[in-house]
DNA sequence: TGTCATTACGTCAAAAGTACATAAAGATTC
DNA sequence: GAATCTTTATGTACTTTTGACGTAATGACA
């Protein structure tokens, strides 16, 4: 309906330049307030929201893939990826209910009749993300995880496996990514703890990062606060891996 | 060269009724004489070795297609399957020299130039498998781990991230589909020591296994062994897990 | 000046992991 | 048949890790 020459091109250049039946689905991790955010989608016209998603050009990797479109959304570089699982099954969700909602001109018998994601998540720093849509939505911004409203495709079912995978990988190393460079103790803690959606105890949560001799601690201490001013950590060497 | 109609005509079904630039690769673990094996094709008039592998079927979900290649060369349904990683970059291995070693008729500007793998690990009962060639090979026979030769393709790397997940997955439960239904104490723990590649102590290994609660204990023990007949044990559930 | 929430670090006991002992079972050798 | 040898099955003692809880110092605010 409102869709235009640029998105119909946007569609052709997806046909021609990008692999067919396959895409890649990102789940973009945030913390903020205390929360676990997701970027997602508003879709043109509509109150319908989805994951940052894309296709795979022919002459480009999938990890490539990965990080152009999180790139796109975020306006980070060198993100934190993780390729976490494949959505393969044939039928992953209602297709004609959800053109329907997303009011997309696509002619059902020409355009994919199956797509085959490929799920990363990305772990970013809250503040540093500048939301951007793209051609086909009109609004990307984070949503608090818990409030995330029925998306389209089996995009829910997708964030609820990379949630899962995220616990999994906190359980054997403490997680940066999603903190700035510079932290305290309690807002590591807070961040495990609103990840694994459970408390934990402050004391014990001190000894055992302390244990695990992975942070250094600096000079300064974080001030307008409150209370005691806490002391400023940083991962000791930001434990390097990019792209898997 | 000594391809005849049915490959042909295999290469033209694949071409028809599979989804291109995607494949499957499955590195199915055996366990027999106190060694990890694994399951390689060798390809017609040939020496050289790979993976078994092949193509997603249109209609087919992901881990259907990977449970049916597997199924063919092992003869084994129901197998226990893991998707382990995803194999994307543009160049993933020599294609010119590659196609030149396995002798292939492939018309390179007609067959896929790059093919995206999903990788897939299976856990299999040695004694069980009945190794079966594919029409593109002569021979499907177990390897030990430690002298697979010089594969086509990428596979030594595939096989090298699957064994890097197993041991992963070892850390966190004991693993049973390699060996069968009922087994001895010490027959597990040579199985952990091979996958681990380090030895266990039999004290200490025995005492976790049972604190870990999984086994049951039949009354009947092994015979035929020269010194004392150990006891046998089977996996409580056989944790129930089929497909991703 | 005292109150209060918060940080930083400490204590102690239970649990889990590690090193090392030992006795019983079955085959082999003398 | 007795002694030997290897392997299994279970035990003990010590160490490290984990988990529950204590407390003093800090800085803002009443």
């Amino acid at each position: 309906m409102e869709y235009n020459d640029p998105v119909r091109a946007y569609f052709e250049e997806i046909s021609a330049q990008c692999i067919h039946y396959l895409s890649i689905d990102g789940v973009i991790f945030g913390f903020h307030q205390h929360q676990l955010n997701v970027l997602l989608l508003r879709w043109k016209n509509t109150d319908e929201w989805s994951l940052p998603g894309g296709f795979i050009r022919k002459t480009e990797s999938v990890s490539a893939a990965a990080q152009r479109v999180m790139q796109e959304r975020t306006g980070l570089s060198a993100l934190y990826l993780r390729q976490f699982d494949v959505f393969g099954d044939v039928v992953r969700y209602d297709q004609a209910a959800t053109w329907k909602r997303i009011n997309l001109p696509v002619d059902p018998a020409n355009w994919s009749e199956r797509t085959i994601s490929i799920g990363y998540y990305a772990l970013v720093e809250h503040s540093k993300v500048v939301p951007a849509a793209d051609l086909l939505t009109d609004e990307c911004r984070w949503w608090p995880l818990d409030q995330v409203p029925v998306l389209l495709f089996d995009h829910n079912h997708i964030i609820d496996v990379a949630l899962q995978a995220l616990r999994t990988k906190l359980n054997d190393q403490p997680i940066s990514h999603l903190l700035p460079d510079c932290f305290t103790i309690p807002e590591l803690q807070r961040l495990h703890e609103t990840i694994l959606g459970y408390p934990l105890d402050a004391r014990n949560f001190y000894k055992k990062i302390m244990a695990s001799d992975s942070l250094e601690r600096l000079s300064e201490r974080r001030t307008a606060t409150p209370h005691k001013a806490p002391y400023l950590y940083r991962f000791k060497q930001q434990p390097g891996e990019l792209a898997s």
